[in-house]
DNA sequence: TCATGTATAATTGTATACAAGTACACAATT
DNA sequence: AATTGTGTACTTGTATACAATTATACATGA
């Protein structure tokens, strides 16, 4: 067997991560190994390595009163999306180069259910299968570094993502740019991919602004 | 008290990150935890703690067979350059709008030791006080999130940065960049800071590839 | 010779025991 | 009333014991 066993301290810090991300825990409320300990069942240990990636990546800070949770603001978002739009677009035009046909099947699978959640106005799974197309795009990039990056970057934006989904005519716009990059993308050109990146890149920023200051 | 320990695992993660990438554990070694325990002479806890941060920064890969060290490529350089090029100047606009009196100060005197060790012709402290007066570039930018993308990126670099100052010509060329960025920061020049810095980068990265061919 | 089964050794994963430091409440004192 | 001391409870940090999976070497058979 190759396959790699999913352990505990993995599942505890997704579930941290998301929670945290989504806003289930607010910024500076403490989080102490024991209580989290109880609460899922585990022995510290796992808990701890999960705290310790947590505090890596910036969104609680360990001390010795317990684990501050910090959270994602405003002014995070708005660094995301300026990072974002300069880059990301680099990752659609090595898509659009290196992509196999597999890729681009999945891809577009991608596209037809996010068309298919649309039409059914289900908010939630619009807004995973908007992260899905985004992140594929990220591997098909063929480049480990960016694609951390931006999938560091882009699972930070979780809780206000949903906001920007929330509205039909809004979701549906977002599918259409989507729907564009995922044909520059197949028909293997690099320069509009880019292009088509950038400017929905720009455009779902705008859509979040809007949606936030509702 | 509110100065927080420096823990084992913290410090035991900050000597194989840096092991890693400076090549002194190369590309398909494997660590095991019970060997860097008895090496290290501590529990293998924190050696744990430490390997799990490795794995998310994914310079190593765990398996059932210990961990393997994955390190970096020269196609991952490429891809720092790519994405630093595009953001770093964004940094250096925030610091020229942000910055205190004490940071510009800090600022002169990273590159004034810059400037000493430049003529001593110390290849291993000028390789440091470049990474110090980018880092602090970094920091002065104000957001938690440009600063742990860029330093994340930049750290990856540092196996690779000795051979582009190592020679004298080189390392005064980058030292000049280094003042002109600092004076059109300490002059709260936005627009030139982010300039100069773009220029900064994508000469740094011919510099590299040249030292690099030779 | 090659495939396959098996026992052993080595590895990571988890729980728990223990150490050390610190926050906090509360009393004592000025 | 304010401050200082003190003891207790709570927190993280580390080591170690144990479980479970898996790699590996080697024997066994077709």
């Amino acid at each position: 067997m190759e396959h790699r066993h999913i352990s505990i301290a993995d599942q505890i810090f997704e579930k941290l991560e998301r929670d945290i991300l989504i806003g289930e825990y607010s910024r500076g409320e403490i989080l102490t190994e024991n209580k989290l300990s109880e609460e899922l069942g585990v022995s510290r240990t796992p808990i701890r390595e999960a705290l310790g990636r947590l505090e890596q990546e910036h969104i609680i800070e360990i001390s010795n009163k317990g684990n501050i949770v910090i959270g994602i603001s405003k002014e995070d978002i708005d660094m995301i999306y300026e990072i974002r739009v300069r880059i990301e677009g680099i990752a659609a035009r090595n898509a659009a180069l290196n992509a196999s046909d597999e890729d681009i099947k999945e891809l577009y699978d991608i596209i037809s259910l996010q068309d298919f959640y649309t039409e059914k106005k289900e908010a939630d799974s619009i807004k995973n299968i908007d992260s899905d197309f985004h992140d594929k795009i990220y591997t098909m990039s063929g480049s480990v570094i960016l694609c951390d990056t931006l999938r560091d970057l882009h699972k930070k934006v979780i809780k206000f993502r949903k906001a920007s989904v929330s509205s039909y005519s809004r979701a549906k716009v977002s599918l259409c740019e989507h729907k564009e990059i995922y044909e520059a993308i197949s028909s293997r050109n690099p320069d509009l991919s880019e292009q088509l990146t950038i400017l929905h890149i720009n455009n779902a920023r705008k859509r979040l602004d809007e949606a936030m200051s509702v």
